[in-house]
This record gives structure tokens, C-alpha cells and sequence, in this order.
RNA sequence: GCGGCUGUAGCUCAGUUGGUUAGAGUACUGGAUUGUGAUUCCAGGUGUCGUGGGUUCGAGUCCCAUCAGCCGCCCCA
């Protein structure tokens, strides 16, 4: 049998109808926000991952899908999407003025990774960038369109980790610090750690061994190697977050997998995910347009993971609301016709109705109407095309009462919306 | 990329030290009921045993390979 190819897959039924539930919500929200749709292509040219994501990242190194098109060209599926949407900004002059840029995008990113549940090789994202505004204001607006974002979907007891970590500039003092203090007990780490303490210092941090846990006692500690301005930038973030209620906590540990980050970096984790517990990440992205050779222009985004957060709703609400149309079921030819013209001005005002066009017993219609869902079933017989009325029955009662055909519509307009 | 586990009906799973015609529940189809759906009763498909090799008189069972999924790591959404 043909399947799907490793770590693909299709969507449909009940998780797809999470996936519509969520985007709806996301374009909802975010338009009241005014932030604007962008679309940017699953193909990039290799440079722009390797010139943002960074060449020394995981995802760069060992996950990108990669390959030489027809024409000669390196290019790459995207494995997120800032890097593209940044590229688009540049190319597109939406930089130009000082006006800040808003945009959010929904789509799917490619990373090429060992499967396990909750981590696929196509997943989405949801994500929202906001550009050219460097003040802690923009960060906190970003964050309290994400929390009602999550709050409109059902989601309670979300509380983000935050995090500075700096700038380019004042980074290396808290690296030097960190290493010195590694360095001085360097044998009590695992060989894991040895490796972070080069790529990825705060890494260390979270290892999950007890001996580098118990030797991490006392470690710098990244917020008091802050230069005077993020320190102040970070102090307003918080003071905003805690007026709006926001709820976070501080997290000197947190750090993240991609190189462009500067200043706030947070992300929200879920213990409904299993060991991949990310369900979203961002932060303060300031180098990363002029490196993609744009103008000096700051920026700040997050990104969510669609599946993840589908996942999630399903544990804490199960299926995704949904409401089955009513089904119209004519019995004898007469009825059949007289049935299509009914539907086709139920249709044409905007009321949901199935069709049942099998003909044939009452009785196979009424145990499909079951099976689906449908909480109204209409039935339209011979004596009740005489009397102008049609039976409705209520599934989950059983109770059964003839409505007048002229009220059809206005009946079953406010079960179906 | 590293380590471990799993794969039998649409779904959830049994299946003896290798033994002859593959099982249960549920779902599904038809009928008891040709204008009435979760219950009841009766009758029934329920299957390349993930795939391909190998050992054997004989493989769902043992061995190898491969594919897919799951768990942990790395990392991330």
C-alpha cells in the first residue's frame, strides 16, 4: 500500500478541524491587533538560513531539506519562517519609513529530524513579527495578542518563561564568566556538557544529569551581565507583563536554539506534549534584517507550533467544536425533487443542511444521521409535502414535531450557526 | 545523528517450547421492522499476520534485512 513519506501527514476529520479552529482564531485576533497576512515561499535560497538561523545551529548543521533545483540553484524547504518573512520585508521595501510592520503568517516549515510524537518533518507554524519598534512596549503588546491569542482557544495556566539574554556586545562577558566557572570543575560535567559548554553554553544549564546539576551550584547568572540599557529594557518588559497580568516567570536559563536572538527571549512549554515540550518560542530579533542586508531596522516574533497547540486543545478540551448540519431526507421520488428545491433555498440563505440523496430506506439514513452526529434529521414524505409541513426529529431525544415548510429556514438557522 | 521498544480485522488487542482450516470485543453489511437512529435477536466479509529474504517437513511464532510508528537523547514548534 502507497503511504505518506516519513514524518508527512495528511490531516483531516477531527484534528483538522482543530487546525481550522486555530487559524480562524489566529487571523481573528491578529487582525484586531493590526497585524497583516504574509505568505512567503517554502523554497529559500540556502543563504538566507545560513546568514540568520546561523551556521552553527542544529537546524542549519543536520535538519534542513536541501538541494540543487534544475537550474543549478542551492535551495532549501524552510525550516522556519522569520528568516523568509525578513527576506520579504528586505526585498519588498516594506522597511523603508520608520513605520512599524506588523505581519503574521501560517504555514507549514520543514525539518528534517528523527519522528516522535509531536514532531514531524512538515509541521506549522503560526507566527507574528513585529518590526521596527525596539521599545519593551512592542514586546508586551506582541505578548498579550499571543496570550489572548491562546486564551480564545480555551488554553488556562499558561505562564511564560522569559528570558534576556543580551546583546551581541554583552555576551561575551557572561560566556568568559561562564566558562571560567565551568572551567575550574570541569571534571565533575558529563561529556554532554563538555560539548554545550562550546556550542550552546546554556545548554549546561538544563542538563538533566544530578552530578552537573549539583555542580552548577552558584553559577553566573546571564541577567547580571546585562549592559545598563537591556537591564532597564528587561526591568519594563517584566513591569508591564505583571500590570497586564500576564503571567511569567523569570528564567536566567532559558536560551534558544537559533543565533539571532538579542535581549527578551521567552517560550511557553506544555507537560501535555511529552518530551517535546515547546509548544511556542520568540524573542527580540535586532541584527537580524540588517544581516539579511536590509536596513538597521529592530524586531520582535514568536512562533507557535500548529500541530503541538492542536494536540494540546485536544488533551485539555477534547474534539474540536464542531457542528454537523442538519440531514433532509425525502422518501419517493416526488419527495426527492421537492427536497432539492428546499435545500437549494436553504442553501441560498445561508443555512446548512445535508442532502441525503440515496434514496432507499428511512431506516439507513436515520443510522448514517447517527453515526455523524447530526442533531436534526427533517424528513419529507408524501404526507407531509400534502400538509406543507416536514417532520424534524432531535436525535438526542427522540422527540419529533412538524414544522411548517415557510419556517424551515428560520428555524434551523440559529441550531446551525 | 545515537540508544531501546512495537507492528495480527477499519479500531482496541489475544495467539501456548514452531504444528495443520487464524481468534475476541467493537465497528461494518443484510434481515426480524419497505416512514424512524445508539438497545435486543439472527445471519454474515471481517485478514497480502508491516514488507522482502532465510532456517525448517512446516513460520503469526525463530534469524537477517528493510519500512513505518512509539519512547528516551540531541535539538526544537
Amino acid at each position: 500500500m502507497a503511504q505518506s513519506v516519513k514524518g508527512m501527514r495528511d490531516l483531516f476529520g477531527a484534528e483538522l478541524r482543530w487546525f481550522q479552529h486555530i487559524e480562524e482564531t489566529a487571523r481573528r485576533v491578529f487582525g484586531r491587533h493590526g497585524y497583516g497576512e504574509i505568505r512567503t515561499p517554502i523554497l529559500e535560497e540556502l543563504d538566507v538560513f545560513k546568514r540568520s538561523v546561523g551556521e552553527s545551529s542544529d537546524i542549519v548543521n543536520k535538519e534542513m531539506y536541501e538541494f540543487t533545483d534544475k537550474g543549478g540553484r542551492q535551495v532549501v524547504m524552510r525550516p522556519e519562517n522569520t528568516a523568509g518573512v525578513v527576506r520579504a520585508a528586505i526585498q519588498h521595501k516594506l522597511l523603508a519609513s520608520s513605520d512599524p510592520v506588523l505581519l503574521y503568517y501560517i504555514g507549514q516549515q520543514f525539518r528534517y529530524e528523527r519522528m516522535q510524537t509531536g514532531r514531524y518533518r512538515q509541521f506549522w507554524q503560526i507566527g507574528a513579527e513585529s518590526f521596527g519598534v525596539a521599545s519593551p512596549e512592542s514586546e508586551a503588546e506582541s505578548l498579550l495578542m499571543l496570550h489572548s491569542f491562546l486564551k480564545e482557544l480555551g488554553l488556562k495556566q499558561m505562564v511564560f518563561s522569559i528570558n534576556s539574554v543580551g546583546t551581541p556586545e554583552s555576551r561575551p562577558a557572561f560566556y568568559e564568566a561562564f566558562r571560567a566557572f565551568f572551567a575550574e570543575r570541569q571534571d565533575r560535567f558529563c561529556s554532554d556538557c563538555h560539548r554545550r559548554i562550546e556550542s550552546n553554553p546554556l545548554r549546561v544549564l538544563d542538563c538533566k544529569n544530578e552530578s552537573c546539576q549539583a555542580a552548577l551550584e552558584g553559577h553566573p547568572v546571564i541577567t547580571d551581565y546585562l549592559d545598563e540599557a537591556s537591564a532597564k529594557h528587561h526591568a519594563r518588559l517584566k513591569a508591564l507583563l505583571t500590570e497586564l497580568a500576564i503571567p511569567f516567570e523569570e528564567n536566567p536559563r532559558l536560551v534558544r536554539g537559533l543565533d539571532y536572538y538579542t535581549r527578551t527571549a521567552f517560550e511557553l512549554l506544555s507537560s501535555d506534549l511529552g518530551a517535546q515540550s515547546a509548544l511556542l518560542g520568540g524573542g527580540r530579533y535586532d541584527g537580524l534584517v540588517k544581516q539579511l542586508g536590509g536596513p538597521e531596522v529592530p524586531a520582535f516574533g514568536w512562533a507557535i507550533g500548529l500541530d503541538r497547540l492542536a494536540m494540546v486543545l485536544q488533551q485539555v478540551r477534547g474534539e474540536a467544536p464542531h457542528v454537523a448540519p442538519a440531514l433532509l431526507i425525502p422518501l419517493g421520488e416526488r419527495a426527492a425533487t421537492e427536497a432539492f428545491k428546499l435545500a437549494r433555498g436553504l442553501w441560498d440563505v445561508g443555512v446548512a443542511v445535508q442532502l441525503e440523496t440515496r434514496g432507499g430506506a428511512l431506516k439507513k439514513a436515520m443510522a448514517t444521521a447517527n453515526r455523524t452526529g447530526v442533531q436534526t434529521v427533517l424528513i419529507l414524505g408524501d404526507g407531509e409535502l400534502d400538509g406543507g409541513t416536514i417532520t424534524a426529529r432531535h436525535m438526542a431525544t427522540g422527540e419529533q414535531e412538524s414544522w411548517p415548510l415557510s419556517e424551515l429556514a428560520a428555524r434551523l438557522k440559529p441550531a446551525a450557526s
